[in-house]
DNA sequence: ATATGCGGCGAAAAATGA
DNA sequence: TCATTTTTCGCCGCATAT
């Protein structure tokens, strides 16, 4: 297991997170902040961007064990050539790129050890068994972020981790705490308040998966299934985008069901009214 | 085979309480 | 001011979709 280290830098900006007008029990699944309109128009200076986020702009590195190198600037790749359609938003990715650092984790790697490891990567000398773990690693040392928020303007690497900053904004928090209600937006969050505050341990193994939460992003509805999920989406949010990335598989079969239940409640109708 | 999505771990930063 | 809790996010492993 590789072995990381982040080193800390001063925050540069204010916080803007400012959940405390409403309690747990009130913005628990969703909330959305009241001043989010204005946030769309005038992002405060911790959401901005990201430029640092990863790709740390000049920390100072504290110490590396094993002397591992930074992944980070001292030896960050030159700039690759944004793809096609790549990290360019509506308002352009410039506008989040030039927009100062709020906050910076930068991650030293000590590498995985291991004869099994055959791809490393040249950067920071960590090794991957498969090349397209390289492959996705090499987007660390990439400061282009494909995926920009569209709120503050904060650029990832990664669409999920996108998708789970994104929450900050919209206040859904698909993770309630069974015993005092109070909701968080990401699993390790709820487990952590359940050990600590409620003494309750998880009875999981290490890295075991839990079951799968099916979340609406666009109101905070939680399903068991992606069935479940999907149903909703479909008649609550039929212009979601959700619906437009199901796969097609799942899709025609949940459509199939839905016309079939559809041509079956039109089949039950005109019998009532026959009746 | 490759790309994408998601879960999980772990740590920094921020918030909160004593 | 310090300790504790919560929030946030970087990044890796695995599963699933393409």
């Amino acid at each position: 297991m590789p072995k990381v280290f982040l080193v800390k830098r001063r925050s540069l900006g204010v916080s803007v997170r400012s959940w405390d007008e409403l309690p747990d029990e009130k913005r628990a699944d969703t909330y959305i902040p009241v001043g989010l309109g204005r946030l769309l128009h005038d992002p405060p200076e911790d959401c901005r961007s990201d430029g640092g986020s990863s790709s740390g702009s000049g920390s100072s590195n504290a110490g590396e064990p094993g002397g591992a190198e930074s992944s980070s600037s001292p030896h960050a790749p030159e700039r690759e050539t944004p793809e096609p359609g790549d990290a360019e938003g509506p308002d352009g990715h410039l506008a989040a790129k030039q927009r100062p650092v709020a906050r910076s984790k930068i991650k030293f790697t000590t590498g995985t050890c291991s004869d099994s490891v055959v791809h490393s990567c040249d950067l920071c000398g960590k090794g991957f068994r498969l090349q397209r773990m390289l492959n996705r690693h090499l987007k660390c040392h990439n400061q282009v972020k494909r995926h920009l928020c569209t709120f503050c303007g904060k650029g990832f690497n990664d669409t999920f981790d996108l998708k789970r900053h994104v929450r900050t904004h919209t206040g859904i928090r698909p993770y309630k705490c069974n015993v005092c209600n109070k909701a968080f937006t990401q699993r390790c969050s709820l487990e952590s308040h359940l050990k600590k505050i409620h003494g309750v341990q998880q009875q999981y193994a290490y890295k075991q998966r839990r079951d799968k939460l099916y979340v609406c992003e666009d109101c905070g509805y939680t399903g068991p299934t992606q069935e479940d999920l999907y149903l909703h989406v479909n008649s609550a949010h039929p212009g979601s985008s959700f619906l437009k990335k199901t796969s097609k598989k799942l899709a025609a079969l949940l459509q199939g069901k839905l016309t079939s239940a559809h041509q079956e409640n039109i089949s039950l109708s005109e019998e009532e009214e026959r009746k």
